[in-house]
DNA sequence: AGCCGATTTGTAATCGATTGCAAAATTGAT
DNA sequence: ATCAATTTTGCAATCGATTACAAATCGGCT
């Protein structure tokens, strides 16, 4: 491949400056219209490409943004990703993806992409800050990160979350309007604010409804189907097991589901089970899931939205935006049965 | 935030030139032990952060590789994204998302970045390539392309790939030895080469078995949880149901499943499912589908690592690599009963 | 024609690194 | 001490664009 055309080239061929080139192709107005087209011309007849590393130096932006997640391979991010790509790609930034493996340093990482200007924002769902990292402390307006899904204190940084403990309220409520009283809750990791107040739904709504929590009713398991199916196993190893089960996600549902298909026990006749996330795959499992719907796509689409405005100024002040929940009923809730 | 520390600043510092900053900071074996030393110091004093952007300027690079699918929140490509990403930033490579949506221009558009060195090299799970694009006609050497789990002909590239065809036949032949003779295939979308392997394997395998595949056996979806629920319908809704059905994708057969339960008909006693890729969620469906099963993650670190190779120049003629599959017995199939 | 102001164009600096080549410093041998 | 060979260093060009500022051109008006 013959070395690339660059303005210089059009310049020489349409007679003209390099700076009248590089106006002439960003439709600035500087220029007439005579000449935009005699550069135009050139150009295509050049077959001429922008470099777009030159100019991303020139103008000190790289037109990337930074999607950082915990764990890759987590089937909940899609619909995020899809989001937040369709966004981006419609501002002209490319999707950098980031993977923590809830590795310290490898979130720290990430942050120094940013600070180096390798991306120019970030969307965050590790839920993790380094400590005091430089590209927080920018005294001058908000660092450009959006805080998705996760909550990070101590720090003025944008926000979109949903309401947890509100839509947990409202998958306990449905159980106890069903006539379960024995209502067992599969918790999320604890240190992580996601499965804090999903937990805490949960209580506030068992006790509003005037229930006992016996103790190690809600066991804690990390999110994936085998740790579901070990909680469920403990709590009906139980003289006195629950008729019904919230669990923090979907996926820890599927385990339980597995685990009480395992004891003969039918879902939703002899338990009901309800999940959280509306997983692809929630709607056509069998029995089909009833549990928490979280707009996924739209979530990334407004982070994306948000953060854009950030990086443009055109948001300044810290702000936290709620996303709906909506509880979808399916089959693998049922009444309970003496 | 104070403009950030450069070379020049360093080599002010240092009291050296700003190519034996250069050097230095990047262990170059012409800078003495000490001036290293001396200039490492002074660089971390000033907290000095290298520019990437600069750099990947002048060395015509952009440590970037882009991934490009058709659909990036189809949950088979997780595990693939988690190999490919690993191997890229053990190599200190940045991994670009692309997202087709099976849109021909979004396609070029990617082909373009790749041309245009905004990624050094690209990972294509789309099967397609637009015709005779640039980047695809250097003269000298291969374009850093690997193609994963689909082929493109008309071309030399790398190539990574699973024997579809083979394993096809590997489940209809586990179908056939649990005593069916009636047994359907839901295809995926025929203009897809995936697609028209795993219905070779199948035909191959039932004329092997000297059974008949009965006029619209073999209906086609699109790998979506709804189109194989509306294949089966359509396979069920015939005067010769069959009794054992081989779906394309797990998806599918989930959809199967799903209808068939709407039936009333029982998986395995009434109708054994076998899938194919394994999905996450497949182990505990219910019933646990049985299914083949792709070596994901290797297939992302093994193309990450060819596309490396081939990056280096260590691999300058087209290769394929052929991952081995594994058919894997859950209990979604079972023995027919008469 | 001459002058002023508004447009349009060009020159050259700049973004922040890497690197070819020349110059300087060092080493070793005589 | 001298000189050649070798190792270290520095100068300045380069990657390919953008843009501040200066220069040129144009148009309108007297």
């Amino acid at each position: 491949m013959s070395s690339r055309t660059k303005i210089k080239d059009i310049a020489r061929v349409a007679g003209v400056s390099t700076a009248t080139v590089s106006r002439a192709l960003s439709d600035s107005s500087l220029v007439t219209h005579a000449t935009r087209d005699k550069v135009r011309e050139a150009a295509s007849k050049l077959n001429y490409r922008l470099n777009v590393r030159a100019r991303n130096l020139r103008i000190q932006k790289s037109m990337a943004v930074l999607l950082v997640v915990r764990n890759m391979s987590n089937p909940f991010y899609l619909e995020i990703f899809k989001g937040v790509e369709a966004v981006a790609r419609a501002a002209g930034y490319v999707l950098l993806m980031g993977n923590t493996e809830d590795d310290d340093d490898r979130d720290i990482e990430y942050f120094d992409m940013l600070r180096d200007g390798q991306a120019d924002g970030m969307i965050l769902m590790t839920g993790k800050l380094p400590a005091d990292h430089e590209v927080l402390q920018t005294a001058s307006g908000m660092a450009p990160i959006v805080v998705a899904l996760e909550a990070v204190d101590d720090c003025k940084l944008a926000h979109i979350q949903i309401d947890n403990c509100t839509a947990a309220k409202q998958a306990v409520n449905h159980l106890v309007s069903l006539g379960h009283r024995r209502i067992a809750h599969i918790c999320g990791p604890l240190p992580e604010i996601l499965g804090r107040l999903r937990l805490e739904g949960y209580r506030t709504a068992m006790a509003e409804a005037g229930l006992d929590i016996p103790e190690g009713y809600d066991p804690v398991g990390d999110y994936s189907i085998h740790s579901g199916k070990e909680c469920c196993r403990q709590l009906f190893d139980r003289e006195d097991p629950p008729t019904a089960l919230f669990v923090a996600n979907d996926e820890m549902a599927f385990g339980a589901i597995g685990e009480l298909r395992r004891r003969g026990l039918g879902v939703p006749q002899d338990v009901s089970v309800i999940g959280f996330d509306d997983l692809f795959i929630s709607e056509s499992y069998s029995p089909p899931l009833t549990t928490i719907s979280q707009p996924r796509m739209e979530i990334g689409q407004t982070a994306m939205t948000m953060l854009l405005d950030i990086i443009g100024a055109r948001l300044t002040d810290p702000k936290t935006i709620e996303m709906p929940t909506e509880l979808i009923l399916r089959e693998s809730t049922g009444p309970v049965i003496q």
